[in-house]
DNA sequence: CATATGACGACAA
DNA sequence: ATTGTCGCCATAT
């Protein structure tokens, strides 16, 4: 794997990680955060190669359109919807309410980890 | 280099 | 609300 590419995942990672719980973030905007503008493909490519032992919230990570993005007949989906609930996130038919949910991070959030939004390294 | 693929997104019918 | 198309961008073949 190229080096770019596992501090663009590892950008991506740290992103998600600052979601904070019961909140709920789309692909775009953790792409956006992370320095990667039109990059929503890469934060699912970065999501399907998370290391084996992390501790990042995936689940907090659902498209645009405010649904989890896998198909509604497999496990992820449903190991999805329930982590998600146990934090608080009403689930109704495979979708969240975003505009109850969606994580809006502050200037202070922002600057608060200044490596995610302008670390051009 | 040409295609195909995908945990996406925006938009037109 | 649903479905289809097209744009996007890194990888895989």
């Amino acid at each position: 794997m190229k080096a770019a590419t596992e501090k663009r995942n590892e950008r991506i990672w740290a992103t998600i990680c600052d979601i904070p719980k019961g909140s709920v973030a789309n692909y775009g905007q953790v792409a956006e955060i992370a320095g990667i503008p039109r990059g929503a493909r890469q934060v699912g490519y970065a999501l399907r190669h998370l290391p084996k032992g992390h501790k990042v919230p995936w689940y907090r990570v659902i498209t645009s359109s405010g649904k989890i993005a896998f198909n509604s007949d497999t496990a992820a989906f449903e190991e999805q919807s329930k982590r998600l609930a146990r934090e608080g996130v009403a689930i109704l038919n495979g979708r969240v309410d975003m505009k109850k949910y969606r994580w809006q991070p502050d200037l202070d959030e922002l600057l608060w980890k200044p490596s995610a939004a302008w670390d051009d390294d």
